[in-house]
Formats: C-alpha cells, structure tokens, sequence
DNA sequence: GCTCATTTGTTCGTATGTATC
DNA sequence: TGATACATACGAACAAATGAG
C-alpha cells in the first residue's frame, strides 16, 4: 500500500486551482517512485483529509490523472499508479499488418546477445548522458509466420539499468522490452519518438533477416522516454517489409 | 451560433449515467453536422435547463467531450465545435525532421494536378464505397529547403466531395489537405492509419523526386477518417529520406 | 478606462449509488 | 452483512475571462 502519506498538508490559496495542485503532488509521488507501477495510491477520502480539501476537488485530480494514465480507478477497490502494459495500447512499437484491414499479426521475439559496449555518438547524446557512459546492447529479431521480419538492436545506459543482463536475459525472450523493464526497474514508457528512412542491409542484418546485402531496408530508429521526458532507450529496428508492413494509428 | 435547440428534452433514468447520456447527445448534434467546426454550441447553462439536469453534470459531459477533441471551451466566451487544425497537432501527417534533436522542418506544398480517375481496389474498398465509384486523385509535391521530399497521391470520393476542383485547388497550394476538406466541407480528421514499407521509384516517383528511377523509397499508405470512422481519403505517400525523415510521437 | 451581463471555471457540502472484499 | 472505496448528481456560491456599452 501506501507510506509516510500521514499528517495534513498544505496547498497554497493562490490564483492556481487546488485540483491542479494537488493533482502536480500526487504526480509527484507517482515519478518519485515512492508509489510504484500496479500498487494503491491512498483512498480518495484519506486524500481529501490529509490536504483539507473536499472529495469533489480529489475526484477532480484523479480522474485528470487518469486520463494522463498516470493511475487507473477501480470502483470498490482502490486508485493504483498505472502500468505501461495496462494503458498504453497505443505505444507498443511493433504492429504489423499486411493491409489496413484485418487485425495485428502475432509474433515472436528472439534474443540474439545481449553485451556492454562503449557508449558512441549520437546515442548518448539522444539518452542524455556523457559520451563516456557505457551501453547495454541487446540485439534481437521477431519473427512473424514465415520468417525474420525486425531486426533490432537496443542501448540502454548501463548506469541505470543495474544486472540488466541477468535481470532481464530471460523475460526478453517471452516478453517485450516495455514489460521487462516495468518488471525489473518500475519505469512504465511514456513516450515514444520515432524517425523513419531507408536503409540498406549491412552483412549483419541481411543475415539475420535472410535477405541479400545491400537490399533496402525500413529503418526506424526509436526513442523511449519515461516519466519527466527521461529517455531511456535507443533503439534501430531494420524491417524487411515485404510481407508485413509497421503499423500505426494516430488519434 | 446554434439552432433548434429549445423546449424541455429528456434523458432515461436508467443505469446509464445522466451524464454521459448527455455526451452520447451532444456528440449526435456535432457527428450529424447541425453543430459545425468553429462554431458555438449552447451554453451551459442553456443546456442544463433543456435537459433539466445540473450545471456539474453538464460540466461533466462537456468535460469529457473537451478531452475527446470534440469541442474546446473559452472561459467567458464559450464552447465551439473543435477543428482539426486547432485540436490535432498529433495527426498530422508530414512531420520532418533530421534528428531526434531540434524542431519540425519547414516544407512548401506545390500542387502538380487534380483529376477524376476510375475507382479501383484496394482504394475504393479501403473508402468503403462500390468498386464502380469514380475517385479525385490529387498529385502534390512537399519541398523542404534544398529539394522535394515526398511525392503524394490522394484518391478523395467523388461523391463526397462535389466539385472538388473547383472549390480547393486554390487552398490546395497554400494550405493542406485537412484544413482544405474542413473548410469547405466541415469534416475534421479524426483518425490516421498508416502503414509503412519500402517501394521503388516508378518513372513518374523518381522525375519528381528529383533521383533515379528504381531508387528505394519509404512508401507510406495512409487512411485517414472524420467522425464515424468514416474514411474519406486514401494517399500513397513516396518518401525520399535521404536528408529528412519522416517524424512521429506516440503518447 | 470602467461597468455590467454573460459564460465558463472552481470549490464546497451533501446525499446516494454501486462495486469489492 | 457491513465496512470501505470509488462514482454520480445536485445545489449553491464565488472566481475569472470576455465582450458590449
């Protein structure tokens, strides 16, 4: 459950709404880390006493929260702080499809390696730490029916993501990066800024995605943001588009 | 401002909230085109007596219908219907970019030509018309500083759109697509589905493009729909990604 | 520049409904 | 069954922005 939320607290009386505030402190705890991922936050009404407000004004800063996914309400149980998995539907980078209509392919993930490197330009730059930082790379292809159809490689700053090798080895292969990282460190994704080009397939890549080297490839290089805009991977995923196209819908 | 919007209407007392009874309502008179984008709807407190209900729960709808995109409300002045230009920075659909660092590019739009074509799949079933229903294609270039970026062909229902030569080849060079359909037929975009893959340039791709014909290009189709889920342009889209890319942010 | 009617925004207090355990 | 939690709804008062006179 919750902790050390005891005692009353004060809001200003300022032109800034008291939702507005309130709803600014509890986001607080959530990118705090002191309310994690799937765990209760306090019930609205030791909420409303603790900051003297009316339930009126707590509802209005939840259900606000709510919509940023930042918590999701169950009636009768409790507000919990949200999950990447839970909400964010509309963020997983991989959808594919061969048309417009029709539902997503399935597919699966297989890790490749996992190794530390040094860090190099433009991923630190882009993860925001110095040039000197070193990276976790992961590599990994997913395959939907027929064969290969992503290759990707991901760098994590080694720095915040302790033992990722031995924390994370095995949920790579049965679940996404998104979850595991959830999972092992509690950071939900949040944000996810995409640039799409074409490139042309490397010995490696043309490898791994048994096609011939120097043919086109879909390029897209991803980075993932968590909560207050802190990037925290950088991916470059190689799509051999043939059969299956990336998916995506914007609203 | 508004019309036909007096005497006593009521709401069921169901299990249904009264509140989003009054969403589903109000949504009906903007879908169905009686309220249009940019214009005012009802006040608040106009509506609260019409449906007899309290200005909260009138809060409450509107409240929602704001978060969906649907209407927008200035404080002192009132609600409009929502248009997508002031709404959907997210949607649209040529974003450029070199880098994940700095702004969006600029870019020119320059109009090549408009015609009538036959229908033809998958356009006509992606629109969800017949297959015999004649198409708009129109052929649009975007240049961005040193030279053209995208090649684009968008097939509009002839149907849907009476007289399209005549009332947008003048926006068309000036303005995009959206705002040119919004205003002269008050349909905002709502939705955007795109899928992304390689193709190579054709003649035609290639002389615009300004490369060599059978170049690697990123293909984009993309479906776009106004309320309803009702599509109503299909565009195949020819990206030259050698300096620009192509830039998108899920949230 | 000021006043005033209109319109949306905020907050409280209270009561009742409904899901969970 | 009852205690707890969130959800809905009303009414009232005041705040703040807008635009007209």
């Amino acid at each position: 459950m919750s902790n050390n939320f005891t005692g009353k607290k004060k809001l200003t009386s300022g032109p800034i709404p008291v939702y507005y505030q309130l709803q600014k402190e509890l986001k607080k705890y959530i990118e705090d880390g002191v309310w994690v991922p799937g765990e209760p936050i306090p019930s609205s009404r030791n909420i409303a006493e603790t900051y003297d407000v009316s339930m009126g004004t707590v509802q209005k800063a939840v259900a606000n929260l709510e919509k940023e996914k930042y918590i999701y309400c169950v009636q009768g149980k409790g507000t919990f702080v949200g999950t990447t998995a839970i909400n964010k539907e509309s963020i997983r980078y991989t959808l594919l499809r061969e048309d417009f209509e029709g539902n997503d392919l399935q597919f699966k993930i297989k890790l490749i390696d996992i190794d530390k490197v040094d860090g190099f330009q433009p991923a630190n730059r882009f993860l925001e730490i110095a040039k000197s930082e070193a990276l976790y790379r992961i590599k990994r292809v997913f395959v939907s029916g027929s064969g290969p159809v992503v290759y990707a490689i991901s760098y994590l700053p080694c720095s915040m993501f302790e033992g990722f090798e031995e924390k994370a080895t095995k949920r790579l292969s049965r679940t996404t990066m998104y979850e595991a990282i959830e999972m092992e460190y509690g950071l939900p994704t949040v944000k996810n800024k995409e640039l799409f080009s074409i490139a042309l397939a490397d010995e490696e890549t043309a490898k791994v995605l048994q096609i011939q080297k120097g043919s086109p490839v879909l390029f897209v290089e991803m980075l993932s943001s968590t909560y207050k805009e802190q990037p925290y991977e950088y991916r470059l995923g190689y799509w051999q588009t043939e059969k299956r196209k990336l998916y995506r819908e914007l609203i």
